[in-house]
DNA sequence: TGACATTATGACACCGGTGTCAGGAATTTA
DNA sequence: TAAATTCCTGACACCGGTGTCATAATGTCA
């Protein structure tokens, strides 16, 4: 079983190797009749071009890559998810680059990256996506991205996102509206934009209801379950105590929800507790967690399949989409007694 | 800012491509003053040779695949971490490439994987570890492979495993120890080796001590959380009840413990609960889940790094390593009352 | 110092595609 | 029906490396 090669197919099909790779790109000045002559000795012979011949010749490599550094591995396998299926619908391939977010050694980390492995494009997740110099240094390098996630630019880069404002505003009005006045809330990781968003819904919603900000319910997390476990331990001490907690995500939910329940506090009849993401853990617990569900897959999905749109045609117009996240309730909030 | 290429670094150090390129490769054959004229120019342009065309010309392309079909995100992301250490050390990368394990389109699937991006090797996470059909198709293919956590085979395949039944049997000597005499069982997915492994291992430590084999505390999961929610059911609704239960894996003994805190039993006092994998889950909730941890991370990275190595020598003899797993005890098990 | 082995170097083809351009065939227009 | 236009097609260079082989330079030994 020797190679199939385009000069294979062209000796067979009795057609030069530019002609073949006119069929094989849909180009447009090939007749009918030579078309289906090639396209029945693909058939035959079972061709598939070769992907690093092609990408030599064109200076593409047909990957994307996907930047990430994120405590959360359920966040990262979705927008993996989301990611692959994007790559597969346009023939590309995906390669995961997880990195240190802080730190001088980021932009050397990527320039290593770029001529390692000479990707078509990046998809940026949280919180990368919302670091100007790393954007600006792809761009000056001259290198598509697409941010997931991020915050919203007045620029021209492709960004799909959903509003974390808006989600962390409905699930503190589910507690408002369950009687809820004193919640406790857990800050996520200041790198990150959503951090600073779901702040501002939770402030906005008790605003819209005249309950007065008390900085000493504000507990600042990073997102990371260990993170959570801190902040519970600060919240439950406090006296009085809150009659309900909003963590800025799951796995800080979920810290909560372990610490009071080994202080033997009943959830949601003691204390109420809400989270963020709509991760595995929010219904692998019990009881389960009050929270926000983003579509990240889909979110990634529409990011990845624009930046190759972009990477084929890169006249287009900034896409900047908003999708919309949906409140679930679980058992881990009620009504106050 | 124009490309650097061999042929700008052969031209600036007044040298043949042939030269720069033998230096590149530390090939033997050229002069101390010459290689460290070229390697001088090196650092002065700045030059990374360019993978694709270095692929093209050795038919290579300098990336790993990784086969998975897991419910577990928390294991996916372990096996990527390891895998993407042993890849950075070689200056390889990981292309990621999930896919139903079960149907007759998974040989088909990999076919055209193959096909659209010329991948240098394959690792193969449980299951596919165990499918001799696939194993078999590659050999033909002449793709190496590496195969992770799978059953130990007399072949001269690359494989990289922890002993299951020998933590599967630590861990139920664990709770025979405490006293526990009626311990349920959860199995896996039947499509894994470690299921008959971990089983083997439980159905050891019972014979060990005596113990009488009742197939009714014997359950059949399939690693999801969902399986264990049913699998739970039906052990709790047992009577007598067991007094402990171990589950194949810490997503089906986390069911176990939410459906027994739903049923207001305490856990560990009138039911302990082990798991298996040491997967985050186990120590996010309370109680924290008493399991075994393997190294998979560890694993991974042997496997891709041997992998890599066979791809560089093909001439080696198989690497076939089992390590070691541990006991961790947590507060999801105690001594019968 | 001459014969021979070894080392260093470069010319050139090649990997498998794509881009450019020239020229013949087919079609349209006058 | 001749001229002008458009459509097809292939020759050839090129992308940026590596492999082969010939030859020049150097070293070794008698």
């Amino acid at each position: 079983m020797k190679k199939v090669t385009i000069n294979s197919v062209a000796s067979h099909a009795g057609v030069s190797k530019k002609t073949v790779s006119r069929v094989l790109n849909n180009e447009p000045n090939v007749s009918a009749a030579t078309r289906e002559k090639v396209l029945a000795v693909f058939k035959e012979l079972d061709y598939t071009p070769n992907p690093i011949a092609r990408g030599l010749a064109q200076n593409r490599s047909f990957i994307i890559g996907c930047l990430y550094d994120n405590p959360s591995k359920s966040y990262i396998t979705r927008v993996q998810t989301g990611a692959l299926e994007a790559c597969k619908e346009n023939n590309y391939n995906l390669l995961i680059h997880p990195c240190e977010f802080r730190g001088e050694a980021l932009i050397n980390n990527i320039e290593q990256l770029l001529q390692t492995s000479r990707l078509d494009g990046i998809v940026l997740t949280p919180p990368f996506g919302d670091f100007a110099e790393l954007a600006s240094f792809l761009k000056s390098k001259k290198i598509p991205y697409a941010r997931v996630a991020s915050a919203l630019l007045q620029d021209d880069s492709i960004s799909v996102r959903s509003n974390d404002e808006q989600g962390a505003f409905e699930i503190t009005e589910h507690l408002i509206n369950l009687g809820h006045k004193s919640i406790a809330f857990i800050k996520g990781h200041p790198d990150h934009s959503a951090t600073q968003q779901r702040f501002k819904g939770y402030r906005r919603s008790l605003a819209s209801h005249g309950i007065e900000f008390d900085e000493r319910l504000v507990e600042e997390g990073n997102f990371s379950y260990h993170s959570g476990v801190d902040s519970a331990r600060s919240i439950l001490d406090l006296s009085p105590r809150p009659t309900a907690v909003f963590a800025s995500n799951d796995y800080m939910a979920a810290a909560v929800l372990k610490l009071a329940t080994q202080r033997q506090l009943k959830v949601p009849d003691d204390i109420s507790i809400a989270g963020f993401d709509n991760a595995p853990i929010a219904r692998h617990i019990w009881p389960g967690l009050t929270t926000i569900a983003q579509p990240v897959e889909e979110m990634t999905k529409q990011a990845v399949t624009q930046l190759i749109s972009h990477i084929a045609q890169p006249q287009e117009q900034p896409y900047q989409v908003t999708l919309e996240s949906r409140l679930i309730t679980r058992e881990s909030t009620s009504a106050i007694k």
